[in-house]
Order: structure tokens, then sequence, then C-alpha cells
DNA sequence: AGTATTCATAGCCATATGGTTATATATTTG
DNA sequence: CAAATATATAACCATATGGCTATGAATACT
């Protein structure tokens, strides 16, 4: 995944009603009516909330009729997932690192 | 960690040049000089990226002298990790339901 | 003391988000 | 065919980002 995707899909979780329709559709896929309902917005504002989430590779949209069915695409949100876990395992040993020097020189100072 | 956190560490992470210094900072502490060498910004630039991620509670800073040094706080980056961790687990179920009806499908068709 | 270094802040600009209302288009229903 | 439904798009507004230059404040160096 190049650094614009990663971008654009972390740009996509950094709002609550996004990560919500994406919890949403953990149930599988539905239209875009079903996933504004639970939000107190307008039908624009979250056919905008769903243009970002596509743009971001994280949904896929088919119309059946007049409606349009959304569902999850795993891929980019597992990279993101990726990049985090990666990074993490260091974050977590340098912090561990500083703990154990803490405890350390606490341990020397009695 | 509560909602509007989600939002900030998200969207701390969704620029390239704050994941570059989280990414440089798995190294261990280091001054904002330093953080802001291997971009072509100007320093207030990346004085502004420090302060998203900071807001973002991702960073935490030290004054010594006339200088500041920036350290990792791993905590919410584990969130951010966890949430999608815990949604990718039903994302890639559906996924792969979604795949094996289609396989089904075509195998009925044989 | 005077200069250099490190960093923050203020002020400005362009673009993206997140929301709105109004309107257009396509499909389904009566 | 007419009306209702589902969705998208346009146009507008406010705020946040991401960048800049200019400047201020504190610390360190000579």
């Amino acid at each position: 995944m190049n650094t614009e995707e990663l971008d654009r899909v972390f740009g996509a979780l950094s709002d609550a009603t996004r990560r919500g329709m994406l919890a949403q559709l953990a149930q599988g896929e539905t239209n875009v009516s079903a996933l504004a309902a639970p939000y107190a917005i307008s039908q624009p504002a979250a056919s905008k909330h769903l243009r970002v989430l596509e743009r971001a590779g994280l949904i896929e949209k088919t119309r059946r009729g007049r409606e349009q069915y959304v569902r999850v695409v795993p891929g980019p949100l597992d990279e993101a997932g990726g990049w985090i876990a990666h990074y993490a395992a260091f974050w977590r040993h340098q912090f561990d690192a500083v703990e154990a020097y803490l405890a350390t020189a606490k341990e020397q100072k009695r």
C-alpha cells in the first residue's frame, strides 16, 4: 500500500460516524439509507461519508435498482492495522525499556 | 478510550510526515530538530505536526534546556490498533463468507 | 555581553471535512 | 402516468490541516 492510500485509510477512520458505518457493515452489506439511519445527519452528509470511505478503498458499492448496496473491503484495513502493529512492537519495547530503567534507578536509590 | 480521542489518534496517523516521525521515535527519543530534519518542511510546520501528535496523546515532550525531547506514548496506538483488529475479524469473516458463497455458486453452475 | 541555537506562536493562504438546503436522476409503486 | 423512494450532486458555510514567513523567548556558546 502506498503512502497516500494509508493517509486516506487513517483519515477515513478518524471520524466516529464513518467508524460506526464500518462497524455496522461488519454485520453484512446494507444500503445507504440503512447506514445513514443511526445518525442525526442529512442524507447528503451520509453520502459524503461513504465517498470518503470509498476513496480510501474501504468500501465498495453495487447498485441494485434504485438502491446502492455497500460492503467492506478488508484489505486496506488489514494494512492499516499492520502498520500500527509493526511499529507498536518497537514503541512498546522502548516504553518497557524506560520502565525497566526507572525501576532499576529506583532500586539503586534504595 | 473515548470517541474523540480515537478521532484524534486516527487523524494524527493520516499524515505521512507524522507517521514518519512516529517511526523515527521507535528508535528512541529525540529532539524536535532531529524529528524535523528528514522532511523538506519549515520548523514551524514540524512543530505543528508534533502538536497534532501531542493532542492525540501519541507523544509526550520534556524540555531539557533549550531542547525539547519527544517520546512515544504507546497506549493510544494500542487502542487504535485494537479497534481495527476487533472489527477486522468480522469484516474478514464476512469477506470469506462471500468468497465461499461465490465459490459454491460457481460450483452449482458447473 | 553579544551571538547563535532551539523551539513556539502569530498571521496568512489554500485545501479538505463535515454539515446544511435545494435540486436532479433513476427506479419503484399505486 | 403520477407519486414516492433512493441516491447523487451542487452550492454554500465553518472549522481543521498543512504549508509558509516573521517574530519572540529561552538557553547555550564564545
